[in-house]
Parts: C-alpha cells; structure tokens; sequence
DNA sequence: ATAACACCAAGAA
DNA sequence: TTCTTGGTGTTAT
C-alpha cells in the first residue's frame, strides 16, 4: 500500500490507496501527528511513502478536497462490516449541502431505532470527506461528534451551506 | 457475556 | 434552558 501525505484548507490530508482505491483518509493538525496516526492504523501492512503527483488518485482525492461541489465518484477499498458498509453507502447518498440527523438514517436502513450504531458506523468512517459522515447531526439540531475534531466538522458545514 | 459508544425521547427542575 | 433516565443495535474484549 502506498500513501501520500499533503496539507489542504482543512488541515493535513493523508491518503492510503491499495490497486483497488483509496482504502483510507485521514485528517490531522500536522504532519507529525498525521504520520503517527496512520503508523498506528496500519501497523500491521506494509506503507510507502510516495508523492501526490505519483498517482492520479491521490490529485483526483486533492481536487475534491479543495471543490468538493464537484460529484466525482472516487474508487474506493473499504473493509467493514456489512451493517457498516450499509451505512457508508447511505452517508454517500448525502447531496452536498445537505445534512441529516442519525436516526432518519437509521429508518431508512430500515431499523428506526438504531442511531446509535449509526453513529457508530460513522466514526468508524475510514475516508473522510469522501464518505461525508460530516453530514449527519443530533436530531435536536445539534452537531454531535466528529472522529476529527468538532472544529472541523463545523468548518466542512460550514463551508457547504 | 459484557461493556462501550459521534443517539433519542420524555420528564424533572 | 440544562440535567437525568431508560431504551436502543452493533462492535470489540
């Protein structure tokens, strides 16, 4: 596996692609920080550390980081569970602009109910942004959590509306 | 088994 | 408004 690692409007961005896609997307304050966290994460494989430019995946993931309005569908090499890949799927069907709270989703996985495993679905969200877990709040309106920082995740809504 | 959650609705102060 | 409380489904130990 390959990763490149770059800073953006939201902060540092790394990337970890397979030959199948991006199989990770993570954020960080810093680089050091950044680094650290994908050792962590992906202790048990193999990284190298290449370019941006060396792959056009990870310039195609930049781009949409920096536009996000444009709808270009990355590939993608997820692993999780299948209640968890039910999830992601929803939160990719989530227009940009758009928010929606944990439990609306949950019913239309068709278990009302289940907001709290959807929540965990969502931190458990390997590609962030692409897979906009971002967009989904409390029901009361509040924002909830954020596996990246609550300042981000205000600031990627924020930059939406 | 069991404990830990990025939740939620209702009820008390 | 903020607080507790009880109910909830999935995941990891």
């Amino acid at each position: 596996m390959r990763y490149a690692i770059a800073p953006s409007s939201i902060g540092w961005v790394g990337i970890v692609i397979t030959p199948q896609g991006i199989c990770a997307l993570e954020l960080a304050d810093d680089a050091e920080s950044l680094r650290e966290r994908l050792m962590v994460r992906f202790a048990q494989t193999a990284l190298l550390l290449v370019d941006v430019a060396s792959d056009p995946l990870f310039t195609a993931a930049m781009a949409y980081l920096a536009d996000p309005t444009a709808t270009l569908t990355l590939p993608l090499d997820l692993q999780g569970t299948p209640f968890q890949r039910q999830v992601w799927a929803e939160l990719q069907a989530i227009p940009y602009g758009q928010t929606m709270s944990y439990s609306t989703l949950a019913a239309k996985l068709g278990r009302p109910g289940a907001a709290r495993p959807v929540a965990g679905a969502c931190a458990a969200n390997p590609v962030a942004v692409v897979i906009p877990c971002h967009r989904v709040i409390r029901g009361n309106g509040r924002l909830g959590g954020y596996r990246w920082g609550l300042a981000r995740k205000r600031m990627l809504l924020e930059r939406e509306g």
